[in-house]
DNA sequence: TCAATAATGACAATATATTGACAAATATAT
DNA sequence: ATATATTTGTCAATATATTGTCATTATTGA
């Protein structure tokens, strides 16, 4: 029965294929470690005054080499454009965010630090930058590059 | 000033070290997949009657040997004890999961699919397996063990 | 053993996120 | 170019998750 329902996508692999088992198993963990993250980013930033929310958009803004808008980096997020809609409107109210013109679209501004803001970030490296560096020291540098290519083509595959 | 606060920690890496940026890109990636994972589980449940709250839940059980309590199932998901107690709370009323005796502690009862449960985790896998195997197709079981090892790691480092 | 520490259920307050809907702006295809 | 589809900002309703607190149960260490 489930045999017959399955057949169409097997090809030739069983049910209990090790890639499902090791798949399905990685997924789980993922949302552990993603939990995990969220809260040691919370715990090195407690004495900045940031919440995950707000460190999720300060890290997004920072790394992206291109100016991003509010959907944009809902996008890099994997969240909702309104999710960030709505803490960025805080951020840029507290004076860590500003609205600048997009000269790509006229109602969709990118998102950008203030002074303010640049500083919140150079504090935020301050933790952030040993944290990185501590928990990499015993990975071997191709295991990071296999591992983020990985999850690379999974968020291809998913987009 | 921030070579100096850094020293410490730097154990002979500079801030550039390729793990470094790696490493705060794979975080950022993590993120991104979470959200992804979500929204993929929740089409792929929409007409289970299913939340992501519900079948991380749900998965979390199925995939445990040894029977899971309420923290149990948090620390596997990564989330906070009282967010899975609130959803298992529900899933109780509904008929969906049920509160067993836990010989090993008094109050802390063990979570488990009842008849209906188990039912529904049979809808769910006939949706899970042929996805989790069409979107592992084309990456080597080498890629996703050095994956899954290396977030297991991260983990145990986080813990 | 037993005192100190940690884990758990329960409850409340708050923060964060999703979903749905609508009009305006943009992108796409023909 | 122009009709169609997609993206975006905005607002509202709802779902989900975190944080804090307290009493109770379990665990640990001396």
């Amino acid at each position: 029965m489930i045999g017959r329902f399955l057949g169409p996508f097997l090809r030739g692999q069983s049910l209990h294929s090790p890639k499902r088992v090791l798949f399905l198993d990685l997924v789980l963990t993922l949302f552990r470690l993603n939990g995990l993250l969220i809260a040691e980013g919370d715990a090195m930033t407690k004495d900045l005054g940031l919440t995950h929310a707000r460190w999720k958009v300060i890290g997004a803004i920072a790394l992206s080499n291109a100016g991003l808008t509010v959907p944009g980096i809902a996008r890099v997020l994997g969240q909702s454009r309104q999710a960030v809609q709505r803490i960025t409107d805080v951020m840029v109210a507290d004076g860590i965010l500003v609205y600048t013109d997009n000269p790509k679209h006229k109602r969709s501004a990118l998102v950008t630090l203030s002074e303010q803001g640049q500083d919140t970030y150079t504090l935020l490296r301050e933790v952030q930058d040993p944290w990185a560096i501590e928990n990499t020291e015993d990975i071997p540098i191709e295991e990071l590059e296999t591992t983020l290519r990985l999850i690379r083509r999974l968020i291809k595959k998913f987009n």
